[in-house]
DNA sequence: TATGAATGAGGATTCATTCAT
DNA sequence: TATGAATGAATCCTCATTCAT
């Protein structure tokens, strides 16, 4: 009992570190945050940190893995759906997801969430976003191993988060139905990008079937 | 002309430490960079730096001006050529000083260079962009205070930005005229975004002499 | 117990840093008093300062009450002693404190010890020097709030505190006792120059209470 | 002609200098005036203190007896006026000038000045206060070698000086004859405490002649 | 597990002083 | 004489990390 009750106080100890760091991590770079930022906001003792995740970059990584979750986890859509509307789908849940998680937006596109210089930190977040490059590829029928359609797209990914964004900044003036048909467009013009960079790329059925 | 050597010296010590200054801003983030990083590296002593520059922010908001500069200032190209061809005589021009000055990209995509929270900071680097937007706008008769547009060109810059780095450090495999081409088809895809977003926006015309 | 002797030696730290800090403060001014001054004298790390006091002038406010407290904590008389006899008791009080932290009257009188342009510090000297003044005016019966006989009063407390100094330092020659008598005289010469400059008051009868 | 202008040119910016360290001297201690302030309000290079004055203290020693020129130098009062009206006039000369140099009475009460650790700072300062105590004593017929006269004459003089300060800094409200006459009290309540310490001490001449 | 006291390396900044011109 | 560039020691402060309790 008591035992059980231990692990899962530290459990729960554990989960409110995380939580503050995702926050403080999100907002300031690496350097900007320190452990006593983090202690203090969570309410416990600084030594705790090191208990939990061994030093500073250790409570990094979590969060750093923990933001990566909540902003770009792959919301898998209709796989019976036409390619054009799970495109759409994707979309529309991406500036969903940015409008209930965008303070943790800001730190990723100011770089800073991979600023310490920290492969694997740098790993959490990339890998997500070359995932939903492949899979936009997959689903409109494209190569994903094509260079310049990899390129093309990956860079479409960053104009997206950055108009992400932006549209937050701003007041959120446009619905995210229309950002998602406008990212449609953007997705369309990295396409031909791909195409006027790779002549051996024909990528004229996908984008009727995003049209 | 003793005296012109004297201020000749100085102005080479203080040249010397923007240079290094420069190029240690350009890679790590103004925490990461130490006063003594640059002044070791230029082989003067510590107290230099605020000799010349005051302080370390002083040191900073010189080398992210001086990389702003060479970067970004907005090359004019030929007023009387065709819109299509100096759009992508600025774009050529763009992809050209990525490949001379690549290493000043990194920090300016992973948005360290404007990570001291400093507002001039950030000014010294987003005029620059927002003037190549307004620029576009006019040069293919759109009206440059579009919001939607704005927001849109503004994404796609993001997005040359980032190919710009990828380009660089995955080997330049593509041509700089291709790269320009590619990024036409991008700024055609984020003009019908705009579209999108905005249904008073006609941008058929903008389109038809950027093909 | 365990938790008791963790506490109680922070606290000796605290402690032992607080006591070199008077010792500092005490004989050189604020600038000329450096962290490490105190820290290597209490041997203990630099950074222990900060963390029991926060920062510099956070020891030096610390060390300025203390001085403060021991040196001029009001110590109050028999009040049902006759008034002359109740004033020269606290004089009395004074140069015996005097003769047992003589080292801690230097700074004070140097003026040092206010001297970071710090009013907390100042505050925290004068108020225990007014509120001497205050009590001595109503022992005697004179009103505390008339000008002329506080700002004469506290310049009589002014030369008792250059007085109690070259006192010390020229070796202790008199006692005690005549020290407060000649104070006393001093006094008398306070009320006698506030009835010069304010015609209305009337110190005849608190003079003769002291004589 | 030449050499003459360039030795009244040198000696004019020694003047300047002079001036403005006076003026920075009194206001703040030793430490917290750094070579800087005096050379940027002279408007003259950085090196000039260390051509005329040799170091930092130069400046310092000379400002101060500086200082102590324009505040304490003594008046000689006419010496066959009748010594309470010598002593008057003295007093008034005191409070006249501290009127007109009340700036420069700030650090010197505060003890700034002398806060280098400098015995000769603090010769310049107490030896004029000294000469006063004696002028004093001569001039009321009583030996200017008697311990405890000097003591305690120079304790009253102690309180002046406080006094002059808050005078000034709380906006003058006596007049200067008031404040002479009251100073005169002051000073024969020296006299009484004086011979309170000596018993073969008889100040009651004295007394009569300021009465 | 948790605490928080203690450590000490590292960093920005100030400033007296020197010296070549 | 005067200049001001250059030096480097000294200072305050921050903070990750360790560890005894």
């Amino acid at each position: 009992m008591t035992g059980t009750t231990r692990q899962e106080r530290a459990a729960a100890t554990r989960q409110r570190l995380l939580e503050v760091a995702v926050h403080q991590f999100a907002g300031r770079s690496y350097n900007d945050v320190s452990v006593s930022d983090i202690t203090e906001r969570a309410g416990v003792a600084h030594g705790v940190v090191f208990h939990h995740f061994g030093n500073k970059r250790g409570v990094y990584l979590a969060a750093v893995r923990e933001i990566s979750h909540r902003l770009f986890d792959l919301h898998l859509p209709d796989p019976f759906a036409p390619p054009g509307e799970q495109v759409r789908d994707v979309l529309r849940d991406h500036f969903s997801r940015m409008a209930e998680h965008g303070d943790l937006m800001v730190g990723y596109v100011a770089g800073s969430l991979a600023m310490a210089g920290d492969p694997e930190a740098w790993d959490a977040l990339e890998r997500h976003r070359m995932g939903m490059v492949g899979w936009t590829c997959t689903v409109v029928g494209l190569d994903p191993g094509n260079d310049a359609l990899r390129l093309m797209l990956r860079s479409a990914g960053d104009a997206m988060d950055q108009l992400s964004l932006r549209w937050l900044q701003e007041g959120r003036w446009f619905a995210v139905d229309d950002l998602a048909e406008a990212m449609v467009r953007m997705v369309i013009g990295a396409l031909r990008a791909a195409a006027a960079l790779d002549p051996t790329l024909d990528v004229d059925r996908a984008v009727d079937l995003l049209s």
